[in-house]
DNA sequence: AGTAAGTGGGTGCAAAATCAACTAAATATG
DNA sequence: CATATTTAGTTGATTTTGCACCCACTTACT
């Protein structure tokens, strides 16, 4: 249900087609949720039938039409409901640590190749979101949208950084 | 179906039924895993009919059978073929940033109270995590094992040193 | 001219996860 | 004495997610 919520944000910004939520999902929003695009689709249907979107067929000359989808007063009440609803801190799931926990069934090098592997990717995911972060940076601090918007992706740099750090320690100190 | 590779984690570590891998799941892994009772019964009797487990029933005087899943060798592979396979980095999902990105619809004094109860939970995890590291940090470095055990929790523990900090950015800098 | 990538929208299916209840006996707590 | 909690496991219904397809048309690349 949380990805309801997140395209009726989304939705409260400005009218959308399932396509553009796509990729508002893998541009903007990738650092702390994604989604599939069948589930957008499915979800913007249920949206609309709960009567917290409405649809808008606008033809376009060289392209398919847009199934442009609006959020209502209901839905944007739903939003707000959801936005100040202190949400269950639900734990968070890592495979790799999963990993990490059950490593001692490798031989020691296998642990040393996971480990490193992982800093790679972390390494390359912190290049992205700090990249990211570059587009943002100076227009941030005006507005409250943007400045939290920007605000997420600064946690999602700091979560990969520790992460790094902690990537370090381990495979310093392992015995 | 990491569900599965975690269940086959522990199986390595000691036969168990299905009610005692819950409370491991509770108290030892609730740090980067959470499982449902109803979802570990069905896992393990999948990884039976896989043949990564076998089960034996254990009459007790008192208490009612103990259903006792050992690992079968096909299972210990199983689990260290997914132990050395670099997991995809899926992206962490966290519906919290999912509120603060679209806070901006929320009064000021909203988003304050958000943040703030956040910054509560987050210090009580944290408070959590730090206790139960303190039931292992002398043995920790001794064998690896234990060593990489612990090594997640203390992950958990700088993931939530590091929200800290955000969040008290976060609340500081808000315009 | 042919192939890829982009725009836009879907369907079908299976696995995974969640919620809620239900059984049943023993032991601990007030 | 009554009520919770612990031990142990199970069933059903529903949701969420992921994967793999499919359509049709347009623009860009080579």
């Amino acid at each position: 249900m949380v990805l309801a919520r997140l395209i009726l944000g989304l939705l409260c910004l400005a009218p959308m087609t399932g396509y553009e939520l796509k990729k508002h999902f893998d541009s903007s929003i990738n650092h702390f949720w994604n989604a599939d695009k069948a589930q957008i689709y499915r979800t913007l249907a249920q949206l609309v039938d709960k009567g917290y979107a409405t649809v808008t067929t606008v033809a376009q000359s060289n392209y398919p039409d847009r199934q442009e989808h609006h959020i209502t007063d209901a839905g944007r009440q739903a939003l707000v409901g959801w936005l100040s609803d202190g949400a269950a801190q639900g734990t968070e799931r890592d495979p790799f640590m999963g990993q990490v926990f059950f490593a001692a069934e490798l031989p020691r090098e296998d642990i040393d190749q996971l480990l490193s592997e992982r800093r790679v990717k972390t390494q390359a995911v912190l290049d992205d979101y700090l990249s990211q972060r570059e587009g943002i940076d100076m227009r941030a601090a005006a507005d409250r949208r943007s400045f939290l918007m920007a605000a997420t992706l600064d946690h999602a740099i700091r979560q990969q950084a520790a992460e790094l750090e902690w990537l370090d320690a381990v495979m310093e100190h392992l015995p």
